[in-house]
DNA sequence: AACTCGGGGGC
DNA sequence: GCCCCAGAGTT
């Protein structure tokens, strides 16, 4: 029996029901792979249900305001994706009259879409035989045939692509490539694969030549850099507080936080008093400044460790500007400040 | 080709 | 502490 129908038997036998696997929808679909980017199926399951029963055509998600989509994914992380999903979301609704584009050089022209997602869809939701190549195939397909070419190159992707394509079957693309990453996901996991029930452990080149905690082969992981962020938490006689929305590039774009004041050390008090004291939002006001964290919260991201610390800064009167304490929960902000608020219970 | 973009979980 | 996750966009 060839690789290609191992795989579909074994996935047959042990495919787990996820709540996507019961619709070939494009909408759904393509809602399931944004939000399983990166993603493990644990951490995307609440937010695919959240959001299909919040929007439950492409037309709901065109019609919502980018805040509220934002505030749906908050908490998932890489918000660009939610971003993406939105403009793709008006995009299909304005130019294709709501009808879901249906090759994979059409699909693949959605932001946010690359080569995995668009084969991903054209396969489950349209039957094109069009090879998934993601972490999970990476890492199978290394270890079955012991290839050891960097799967973060373009030379690697290439030839990771063809061989997936090779042995993508032509009959049933969907679940081929559903059972290939579920065969990864579950059996050929990265840390203590479960080689014993593997139909592959006769053929295995990585298991007959004991490599298989070496593969896939990965280049050079990024450094870590540290930064120091100070976010000002101000509290008004008027039960108000002040949010402002992140612009520009960088990390949690679109969304909201308390005003920042980012060093390049761990500040003093006299420090970020002095500068606060300077900013704009609090000339003409009393104010008085405390710690809230007296060891800074390590919030750790990829490729950033933030040192984080919670002023509150207190003032004895109103502010005309601000946010009521009541509708905090209204915007969309990052993990690390949703903790906050969470803990510190306006 | 290298860098950026989150948050959670396994070991 | 390090690695990985149903990757994509930007530089």
């Amino acid at each position: 029996m060839n690789i290609s129908k191992q795989l579909i038997n074994w996935y047959t036998d042990n495919k787990r029901d996820l709540p996507w696997r019961n619709t070939t929808n494009p909408y759904f679909i393509w809602l399931s792979e944004i939000i399983l980017q990166q993603t493990q199926v644990v951490q995307g399951r609440p937010y695919y249900d959240s959001f299909t029963a919040t929007f439950p055509t492409v037309f709901d998600l065109a019609n919502a305001e980018e805040q509220e989509v934002l505030k749906l994914w908050q908490g998932l992380g890489y918000y660009s994706r939610a971003r993406n999903l939105h403009a793709s979301a008006k995009y299909i609704v304005k130019e294709l009259d709501g009808k879901f584009p249906d090759t994979f050089d059409q699909i693949i022209k959605l932001k946010g879409v690359g080569d995995y997602t668009a084969s991903a869809i054209a396969s489950i939701c349209f039957n094109q035989v069009t090879a998934v190549v993601d972490g999970n195939v990476y890492r199978a397909l290394s270890r079955i045939y012991g290839i050891d070419t960097p799967i973060n190159t373009s030379k690697g992707f290439k030839e990771f692509k063809t061989l997936a394509q090779q042995l993508i079957d032509p009959k049933q693309p969907a679940t081929f490539n559903q059972a290939i990453m579920e065969f990864g996901a579950r059996l050929c996991k990265p840390k203590n694969p479960d080689c014993n029930s593997c139909p592959f452990n006769t053929i295995c080149v990585a298991l007959q030549k004991n490599i298989i905690s070496d593969l896939p082969v990965k280049l050079k992981t990024v450094k870590v850099k540290k930064k120091y962020f100070n976010f000002i938490v101000a509290l008004s006689k008027d039960n108000k507080t002040i949010l402002e929305k992140r612009t520009g590039s960088g990390i949690w774009q679109n969304l909201y936080q308390f005003p920042l004041i980012e060093t390049d050390k761990s500040a003093s008090h006299t420090i970020i008093e002095s500068q606060v004291k300077n900013l704009d939002l609090f000339k003409g006001h009393n104010i008085t400044l405390s710690l809230y964290n007296d060891k800074a919260i390590i919030h750790k991201l990829s490729h950033q460790h933030l040192y984080t610390k919670f002023w509150i800064v207190n003032l004895n009167d109103d502010l005309e500007s601000g946010i009521l304490f009541d509708e905090i929960t209204n915007y969309p902000v990052p993990i690390l400040i949703g903790n906050f608020i969470e803990k510190f219970n306006f």
